[in-house]
DNA sequence: TAATTTTATACTATATTCGTATATTATTTT
DNA sequence: AAAATAATATACGAATATAGTATAAAATTA
């Protein structure tokens, strides 16, 4: 089975799934939606998975994937640390700003385990990257060595969530500026910067 | 049976049904996630109305009820008709970004030949009361007598269509310039005005 | 032309949803 | 406090919708 990128039947198969699951969740939508939306068949389907579940779950591997390179992309890029915050506070935001809350509660309200499973594993994943890129950091000097990077983390969400403040917004040019004023902050707490 | 609005349950049931119409269309949504958004038991649903369809058929006709009365104290103001034609543009912009693109593909697409008959009644209902403003209009000098009031309405709905493109917009401060224009150019052409 | 892929249709088994009946619990009214 | 009313939880059979498969026809590709 041929599932390149020439593949026209597979990709537009995703691509239904993917804009209908994203915006209704999983259980609102049937097979022969799916299948409508895609212009292909219910046999075509079933060549390519399984059932529902098995198509959101691709689903979900291959969104989580890409925010993932991001994300590495990002770390591994040769910028100073606090450019790297500042640029995965954005990308991070980016995501939720695409990722339907219809989905969200989807994948926790409703009876999909198994779906549940690899969401939280795929996140667990992806923490554990981000601790190890705090303790690389601390290690090479770019970060404080007395913080548990389990605290750093936790405050990074909390950004996520102040970074989206209409109010807070209000108060800047734009989103942006507001995300760099929270990244110095993050950094160099309230005390006036000495290396800079 | 008390329908006002001290009645908490049934004013729940009819905005959770808003809701989730609007946002998701009416096939999508079952009765069982009209009681549980709305915090009430089935047999409630079922004290107030036969079914779903009968639901929303009831929400279609209070929430187009509410834009004809608007349209109406527009129209029967005391105000030039210009600034007349300029504030209803902006009600039905206010409206078309209300309604949910769901819903009305799923009034249109799914099996629901009632409810569809609803709409279209009401929208004739609607056209019918423009055309008759129109007319009046003409008659008392303020619109040029030698035009088709159906031609004036086939560009006004051409009118609601600019006003959303964002390459317009971003010609002026805000969207409501932009109406001004376009209400302006409605009403005088490209001529230079001579009653101004 | 032959081989392969895709589709259309029909179909059964399963799952979901509807609408109602019943017994129980809250809330109002008297 | 007792009686009357309103709302709920639960369970249920009936109706409907969906899943997944089989088959033959049509369209594509080699």
């Amino acid at each position: 089975m041929n599932l390149n990128s020439q593949n026209t039947k597979y990709t537009s198969l995703v691509n239904a799934a993917e804009r209908l699951f994203w915006k209704f969740g999983i259980k609102r939508i049937t097979v022969d939606e799916i299948c409508h939306e895609a212009n292909i068949s219910k046999m075509t389907f079933y060549k390519y998975f399984d059932n529902k579940i098995e198509l959101a779950k691709h689903m979900l591997q291959i969104k989580m994937k890409q925010s993932m390179d991001k994300y590495r992309e990002i770390m591994d890029s040769d910028i100073p640390f606090s450019e790297k915050i500042e640029l995965s506070v954005q990308l991070k935001m980016e995501q939720t700003e695409n990722i339907s809350q219809e989905f969200l509660t989807d994948l926790y309200r409703n009876p999909y385990p198994e779906l549940l499973e690899l969401f939280d594993s795929l996140r667990k994943e992806l923490l554990l990257e981000i601790l190890k890129d705090f303790s690389r950091a601390q290690e090479s000097g770019e970060l404080r060595k007395d913080l548990k990077p389990e605290f750093i983390i936790y405050f990074m969400n909390h950004m996520f969530d102040m970074a989206k403040e209409k109010e807070l917004i209000s108060l800047y040019p734009d989103a942006q500026q507001l995300i760099m004023e929270l990244t110095n902050f993050f950094f160099y707490g309230i005390m006036p910067r000495t290396n800079a």
